[in-house]
RNA sequence: GGGGGCAUAGCUCAGUUGGUUUAGAGCAUCUGCCUUACAAGCAGAGGGUCCGCGGUUCGAACCCGUGUGCCCCCA
């Protein structure tokens, strides 16, 4: 068989994913053999496939191809999220190109239009993860609003508004005026803007012409004021406490407060007090009982209450306000002050706040068990950093506000009559069931839906219908799930409530396992956005570059629990993996065709072949430490360093028969098998090319992707110091041919002045094919008219025709020689310190005196040498 | 304003309870090679005041204090 030049990634991704899937090797069912359960976290409906999906899938991915073969049982749950809020902008966006307005639909009509959408664009990012070769169970793909999920939502809603800790309730909201509808704390994101500070004064009720100015950022509030506070101990105002003061422009006269709320320092030292628009001023006008004037519309216009301006948006009426206010003489100054301003996630509008009706969960109760299962470390966040973000979010926790005013999403279970009365339920009939006062009353369910995040914090479970069918063989089997992998930016948002919803509803933690990945940024460490554009089409580089070449570049760039700048160069290293891969396979294929089956194995392979061994045992140990510990991105430098450098440039290279030479069969047989062991390590990260490859070595019986890993033995240190030994060797040598550029062509006699020649007779033919050296010979003496090398307690001379530089010999020695003896003073400091004797423990002592020998037996080989070159 | 994190080679990062050769890797750089698997490659090399200062210790990249600079979250 004739294999190509380069590795050609594109339809052998195609072939073995198909052949993954109709095997079955995805689908799990439960069975007696350990659950490896994994949730994906749902992306959005809404959404395409970017980079921070092709990391934290490619994560999940590792873990869960690892764990099939390891012997699990691997489940993982693919799905999406209804995202209420984005995906109804993007109906509405839908719509408006139809030139169709929301405002004219009636709620069913738009939710057909909606499911229509979600048909329709919904499953795309599933698809693109089977392009990356996501080992994900299809026969289990969920979405929050499946019907038994709905129901599930539902059925969470009113059990906790039974337990007291759902309620109705007025408060200060974050209100989005282009969606309108409120959104959590957790939607709002907090920018740094440069803006304006308005110096306005305030006429007093009192006796003569006197004012009194505040700061604000937001002039156009003040139609909404119902007080002015001072801070008691301000011995500006002190005497103006009690008296009262004139709104500019609609007079309105308000009270003037003192409360230590107000700093002295900032502005004027007299704050204007606005209850329905700032949450503080909330807080000081329920304290003092103020008038709450809402000024504004849901759509963010002022409303009649403001007096002025009504049906203008609040931002062009600060412009018009400040002219106003000028012309009539209350504006004292403008300066320039740079604040935080809440914009909205989803539609980017300015937050306002706004006093509303809306449904909450009390936090607190929920909060303490998952608090005490992250800091008892039930649950272990890796790594562990993220522990004391989440304890300090966990303690100060705050009510969750949980209703949306759209209609894409569950509709919250309450019922109004006419006066106004309100009855949670599973539906109209149960309310009529439990208030028989109801029936043949108008009843009207709330408008509004729930959170997003209101269902999603029942994935882990309800995936497997732990809560609409509760104690069903597979949440007994399945749950709690083994590792979560998700980017901590939702740690409050999704992890904290998945544990509390877990604790609530299971009796148990949702999984043992966090793993946080970090923010993939641009080069310049740019958070990737859409607005910047610099959001790289992943399926395009899939299609460049090969599925396993873009797992492997974002894994190998992606440090754990650190945010990774991503690179397209990264994918050109994995795509130069691909192609080393490649080409070993080539070169083995090469060989099979030319196989020696008479007589023994050489002795020289023999001993690559032990050292191999070794070698591969050790890294398998370490690989499998590090990613018991999710060190992933070490694991795979480990597996890409043992594949290129130890197997490739220095393995193939000693087992490699001269030109044309046959290879025995014996050393073919066991390098097909140390590969078919490299593939099996390395096929969690790059699944494709190493099915691929594992099949063109020989006819299988089992593909890899099944193939159980076992665990691996112990390891021969002996040969595998002599494997490191003759590297040393080899690299030294080569470097001395180089520095006296002698032409890689051009063989050399090599001499060796050593105590101990049978080291050396082991690895003699390997040494002089990797030197290229004609002859070695053993010497007791010095070498006339060679280039010499020390090395450890050994001399190397090198014969050669080239003119011998004994100026740049003489400079490389005495190099060395000085960081010997560097070595040696900070040694010898240490042994001569009788404090340093006393103190420390016996085997480092004994580590520092083998140090001091071992560097004065270097010194003198060095001395020597020196001495024979004059 | 409150809280959290980070600072090691040009870049991205390792560096386990303080002692394993006066700090390691990958990428990038430089030098030499079209060597019969691979130039998407091979061989070799150079490159660091472990952010500054102080302390603890026989011994500090690592522990403590402090300063500086960057990032994130919350108000």
């Amino acid at each position: 068989m004739e294999l190509s030049k380069n590795y050609i990634p594109g339809e052998v991704e195609i072939k073995w994913y198909k052949h993954w899937v109709d095997n079955g090797y995805f689908h799990s069912t439960p069975n007696d053999k350990k659950a490896y359960t994994v949730v994906i976290p749902p992306p959005n409906v809404t959404g395409v496939l970017h980079m921070g999906h092709c990391l934290n899938n490619t994560i999940q991915d590792i873990l869960v191809r690892r764990a099939r073969m390891q012997g699990f049982n691997p489940c993982w749950v693919p799905g999406t999220d209804h995202a209420s809020i984005a995906t109804e902008a993007k109906v509405v966006a839908m719509l408006r190109e139809r030139v169709i307005a929301k405002s004219s639909l009636t709620r069913d009509e738009f939710l057909g239009y909606a499911w229509e959408w979600k048909e329709k664009y919904g499953g795309i990012i599933l698809q693109q993860l089977r392009k990356m070769g996501c080992s994900l169970d299809w026969e289990r793909t969920s979405f929050t609003m499946d019907a038994d999920y709905y129901e599930s939502v539902i059925k969470v809603f009113v059990d906790l508004y039974k337990k007291g800790k759902i309620y109705r309730g007025k408060r200060m909201i974050n209100w989005d005026v282009r969606a309108k509808t409120a959104l959590s704390d957790e939607e709002v994101i907090h920018k740094e803007v440069a803006g304006k500070i308005y110096h306005l004064r305030y006429k007093l009720d009192i006796p003569g012409d006197e004012y009194i100015t505040i700061a604000t950022v937001r002039p156009e509030t003040i139609l909404g004021d119902s007080a002015i506070c001072v801070h008691p101990k301000d011995d500006r105002y002190k005497h103006l406490v009690g008296k009262f003061a004139f709104v500019p422009l609609i007079n309105r006269r308000i009270p003037i407060i003192a409360d230590d709320y107000v700093e002295i320092e900032f502005g004027t030292g007299a704050l204007k007090v606005t209850p329905a628009h700032d949450m503080n001023d909330f807080v000081l006008g329920q304290k003092y009982n103020l008038e709450v004037i809402d000024t504004m519309n849901d759509d963010g216009t002022l409303s009649e209450a403001a007096g002025l301006y009504i049906g203008q948006d609040r931002i062009e009426v600060r412009k018009i306000i400040t002219k106003d206010l000028d012309a009539a003489g209350n504006l004292v100054k403008i300066e320039d002050y740079t604040h935080q301003v809440g914009f909205s996630e989803r539609t980017d509008a300015i937050v306002e706040p706004r006093l509303s009706l809306q449904w909450w969960v009390d936090m607190k109760k929920l909060a303490a068990p998952a608090l005490e299962a992250v800091m008892s470390d039930e649950i272990s966040f890796h790594p562990a950093k993220f522990k004391n973000l989440y304890r300090h979010w966990m303690e100060g926790i705050k009510d969750w506000c949980i209703s949306r005013q759209l209609w894409w999403g569950h509709r919250i279970p309450a019922w109004y009559d006419e006066e106004g009365n309100f009855y949670v339920a599973h539906n109209e009939a149960e309310v009529n069931a439990n208030h028989p006062e109801t029936k043949g009353k108008k009843l009207t369910q709330d408008a509004d839906c729930l959170d997003t995040w209101f269902s999603s914090w029942l994935w882990p479970f309800e995936v497997f219908k732990g809560l609409s069918n509760p104690n069903n063989a597979e949440i007994n089997y399945y749950y709690p799930t083994s590792t979560l992998v998700t980017a901590p930016e939702i740690i409050f948002f999704w992890v904290a409530r998945m544990i509390m919803a877990g604790e609530e509803y299971m009796g148990k933690i949702p999984f043992k396992d966090v793993y946080f990945t970090g923010i993939v940024r641009d080069k310049q460490g740019r958070k990737m956005s859409k607005s910047l554009g610099n959001s790289p089409d992943l399926l395009g580089l899939i299609d460049q570059y090969g599925a396993d070449a873009v797992r492997f570049g974002i894994m190998i760039a992606s440090p754990a629990g650190n945010d990774l700048l991503f690179d397209e160069s990264t994918l050109e290293q994995g795509r130069n993996f691909n192609n080393k891969l490649w080409n070993a396979t080539k070169l083995l294929k090469m060989w099979e065709a030319r196989q020696n089956k008479e007589g023994e194995i050489p002795e020289d392979a023999k001993f690559a072949m032990d050292w191999f061994q070794a070698k591969l045992t050790s890294t398998q140990n370490e690989v499998d430490e590090m990613l018991k510990t999710f060190r992933l991105s070490e694991a795979l430098k480990t597996i890409y360093g043992l594949i290129w450098d130890d197997f490739c440039s220095w393995y193939l290279e000693w087992i490699k028969p001269g030109f044309e030479q046959p290879i025995h069969q014996g050393v073919y047989e066991k390098t097909v098998e140390f590969y078919d062991a490299l593939l099996q390590l390395l096929h969690p990260f790059m699944p494709f090319i190493t099915e691929e490859i594992h099949h063109t070595l020989k006819t299988q019986t089992e593909d890899l992707c099944v193939k159980l890993y076992t665990p691996t033995s112990k390891v021969d240190d002996a040969v595998l110091n002599a494997g490191a030994l003759l590297q040393n060797v080899i690299s030294t040598l080569r470097d001395a041919r180089n520095k006296n550029q002698i032409k890689p062509k051009d063989a050399i006699e090599l001499h060796i002045q050593t105590l101990n020649n049978a080291p050396y007779q082991t690895i003699q033919k390997i040494l002089a094919k990797q030197i290229n050296a004609s002859d070695i010979q053993y010497t007791s003496s010095a070498i006339s008219a060679s280039i010499v090398v020390a090395l450890e307690k050994d001399k190397f001379y090198i014969v050669s025709d080239q003119a011998i530089d004994t100026a740049s010999l003489k400079e490389n020695l005495l190099k060395d020689l000085a960081h010997q003896q560097g070595f040696l003073m900070s040694v010898s400091k240490k042994l001569d310190n009788e404090k340093f004797v006393q103190n420390a423990k016996p085997e480092v002592l004994a580590i520092e005196q083998k140090k001091k020998a071992d560097a004065l037996a270097r010194i003198q080989t060095i001395e020597e040498s020196l001495a024979q070159l004059g």
